[in-house]
RNA sequence: GGCCCCGUCGUCUAGAGGCCUAGGACGCCGCCCUCUCAAGGCGGUAGCGUGGGUUCAAAUCCCAUCGGGGCUACCA
């Protein structure tokens, strides 16, 4: 059998690192298994899903690389792959299972299923509802042609239980005491994410549902929707949840949970995916770093752990600095030149465009945050506003500061031809005739052109920036001593 | 409250009875390299929640206990 697996974010929020680790998860097992990968959205809450989230999501899981096979935006046999599209579907197999009596419509009202749950609750008994406050059968006919607000309920078999394995936490077994008769069709004839997300996955042929574990306690409802449609029901398997610092499953009071921001930040989707792959599963060998196509040879869903994972933004970052310095210098410029454009607020000319591929090696080494590198290259392309206050102090406040400047201006202004080997040479010398040591020397001149302690390399950063310029910025520098 | 899941360094994990005086990675600390910062190299810090069993032998099996998490909506 052909495996098929969905990944069916509801569009009630952007998609958010744990959604795509889901998504991942899916991916790969689908590559992995020769298998096809679908997307789908999840849309019967009408009230909060948003084809601006639907948007985000697609956009992202594109960023991402996660491509999918059928589904949204995308197509596939199975339509718009979006479940506002299929009501009439649903409410269909609703009244199928009305009519064998899998399902009942309920006029419980919420008040009494208030009561029953509370009573439950101290008497220290399951809270699940079992239709036990419905009408008697003889009224439920008038009921419905007074037009009185009803939902359909799914009739779970009681007693009973449901039993199945889930790939990666093995045998579970659910007592039908503790699932309530749920709704699958709400009153006003919309279908519930129960319903709506079971029939998809038997129409669409899914073989294995992978999702987060949140949805583990709802599996036997989908088992016994699937069943009641006379369908075998998926391969279930629940990946733990991603949680944050504090412990609690991750949400947006934790920092940024939306895809978008990370890539905003700077982060690579290389370095996010193999990150998020970390993040409940091993590569083995002692290895952390993968590419897609490496953990997709490697996949083994039944090694996926069972324990919460805890976000850490910090190894993230460790890895996306990886990634980065991995890159080809080319690539690299490619992937930063219109975050340099943007930070300072124009395009590059040509001259500059040199500078930048000169400086990109050296850049390069000492990214982590593909928003890291304007701070790092700024100063070869505007004059320095003003010199980092601390880096000023440390440095320029100091007696050896003027001596130095002075110094260096001097050899430089007569250096010919203006190399980094010849910079270096020429500086290097300067620290013998002043009898300052290399961060004493060195320093103050950093702080001349870059206006800061911290930048590039310095030799290539002097022959980066020009004769010139260098010796304007010396210049002005010592001008600005007391 | 009820049901379910989970429990190895701060964090992610390896570990499927002896290979474990518990391995790797991030982080942190130190040293080296060094023109700053990174990167890199080397070294260090730190863990099997607890209590009982089973066994010649337990991180690995069993029980209990404690702790954390999830679900318990006409949300998904």
């Amino acid at each position: 059998m052909t495996v098929r697996v969905r990944f069916a974010p509801s569009p009630t929020g952007y998609l958010h690192v744990g959604a795509a680790r889901t998504a991942l998860y899916n991916y790969l097992f689908a590559r992995a298994n020769d298998g096809t990968f679908i997307l789908r959205s999840d849309d019967t809450d009408t009230a909060r899903s948003t084809d601006e989230f639907q948007e985000d999501i697609l956009e992202h899981m594109q960023w991402l690389g996660l491509e999918w096979d059928e589904g949204v935006a995308r197509g596939g046999e199975h339509g718009s792959y979006r479940q506002s599209d299929r009501y009439g579907r649903y409410r269909e197999v609703a009244h199928d299972l009305i009519a064998d009596g899998s399902a009942y419509y309920s006029f419980a009202t919420p008040d009494q299923l208030e009561s029953f749950k509370q009573a439950a609750r101290e008497a220290g008994t399951s809270p699940a509802y079992d239709g036990s406050l419905e009408p008697l059968d003889a009224d439920i006919a008038r009921l419905i042609s007074d037009g009185e607000s009803a939902v359909v309920r799914f009739r779970v078999p009681r007693p009973g239980e449901t039993r199945f394995t889930d790939i990666v936490r093995d045998e579970m077994v659910f007592d039908h005491k503790q699932v309530d008769d749920f709704i699958i069709l709400r009153s006003d004839g919309t279908p519930t994410y129960h319903l709506a997300s079971t029939v998809d996955d038997v129409d669409y042929g899914i073989t294995h549902v992978i999702r987060g574990e949140d949805l583990l306690s709802s599996t036997p409802k989908h088992i016994l929707l699937a069943e009641a449609m006379d369908a075998d029901p998926a391969t279930y398997a629940h990946l733990s949840l991603l949680m944050g610092p504090d412990g609690k499953k991750l949400s947006k009071r934790h920092g940024d949970t939306a895809m978008s921001a990370y890539r905003e930040a700077g982060l690579l989707p290389e370095a996010i995916n193999n990150y998020l792959a970390l993040l409940g599963w091993s590569l083995g060998d002692d290895e952390e770093i993968a590419s897609i196509s490496e953990m997709i040879g490697k996949f083994d869903l039944n090694s996926v752990s069972k324990n919460p994972a805890v976000f850490d933004p910090q190894k993230l970052e460790w890895l996306n600095g990886v990634y980065i310095r991995d890159m080809d210098d080319e690539e690299f410029v490619g992937r930063t030149l219109a975050s340099v454009e943007d930070d300072l607020g124009r395009s590059l000319s040509g001259g500059e465009r040199a500078q930048f591929d000169a400086i990109a090696p050296l850049v390069k080494e000492r990214t982590k945050l593909l928003t890291e590198v304007a701070d790092q290259v700024r100063f070869l392309f505007s004059d320095i506003d003003e010199y980092d206050e601390k880096s000023w102090a440390k440095v320029m406040d100091k007696p050896e500061g003027p001596v130095a400047l002075d110094a260096a201006a001097s050899v430089l202004s007569v250096l010919e031809p203006w190399t980094t080997e010849a910079i270096e040479g020429a500086l290097r010398g300067m620290l013998e005739s002043t009898g300052l040591n290399a961060r004493k020397g060195f320093q103050p001149v950093r702080v001349a052109i870059s206006g800061s302690t911290v930048s590039p390399p310095l030799f290539e950063c002097l022959e980066i920036l020009g004769k010139v310029e260098t010796l304007a910025r010396i210049a002005r520098a010592r001008s600005e001593m007391k």
